[in-house]
DNA sequence: AAAACGGGGGC
DNA sequence: GCCCCAGTTTT
């Protein structure tokens, strides 16, 4: 790497932790995103699995009731709140968006269960527009590398736009969460195994740099 | 700004 | 046993 721009070193961290989606459609990304909220992502592969092995469509969760939901999403976790809000919001996409979900993100969050971080990931994913979706990984290694001082995920939401091309937005999104779950953890990194340490300013200043 | 929701896995 | 996890909503 001959310099430490933002746009090269995400594109280091996209090229060793690639992350593609094989799920594309929007109902699926859509309920899947939600029940891996604060969770991690395979305990809800299974619970994403069997749903929709038993209701593949919105028609079919808007008429069950939550408490159908509960033992098949409950490795999840929170497993009360995510499937009233996965029925919710099944009937709204039945009773006022066509069977179909959204595509604006405005639309999105009005979803009960959904805010910038899973809207964000269902545009990108399912509809390929660019977005951001910053969760605690990216928020925590953006300030990490110095690209950011930050204190919420919706500031370095901001910046992280002004300083990726849009054609990051999509993929930096996974690498980032498979970056910072194998190398950037959160209480012991393990920068002797990370490809961008000579970029980094936790690692070249571990004294002065932000957590 | 803080609490609440929550089972599963790492250490 | 304790802490964290592709957050969001409510108090």
């Amino acid at each position: 790497m001959k310099r430490c721009e933002p746009n090269e070193v995400a594109r280091t961290i996209i090229e060793h932790f690639p992350r593609e989606h094989h799920e594309k459609d929007p109902f699926k990304v859509l309920v899947s995103t939600i029940l891996s909220q604060r969770t991690r992502d395979e305990n809800t592969e299974l619970a994403s699995k069997r749903l929709f092995d038993r209701y593949s469509s919105p028609v079919s969760i808007a008429n069950a009731s939550p408490e159908d939901l509960y033992d098949l999403v409950k490795p999840a976790g929170m497993y009360k709140q995510k499937a009233g809000r996965i029925v919710a919001i099944a009937k709204l996409l039945v009773e006022r968006y066509d069977n179909k979900v959204p595509m604006e993100l405005s639309e999105l969050l009005k979803l009960p269960g959904v805010g910038r971080k899973t809207a964000n990931i269902v545009l990108s994913v399912s509809f390929g527009i660019p977005a951001l979706a910053v969760d605690t990984h990216v928020h925590r290694i953006s300030n990490r590398l110095g690209w950011v001082k930050t204190r919420t995920p919706d500031e370095t939401e901001h910046e992280l736009t002004k300083l990726l091309d849009e054609d990051l937005w999509g993929p930096i999104n996974g690498s980032m969460v498979e970056f910072g779950r194998r190398i950037c953890k959160p209480l012991k990194p393990l920068c002797g195994k990370c490809p961008v340490k000579e970029c980094c300013k936790l690692f070249l200043f571990p004294e002065t740099a932000e957590r």
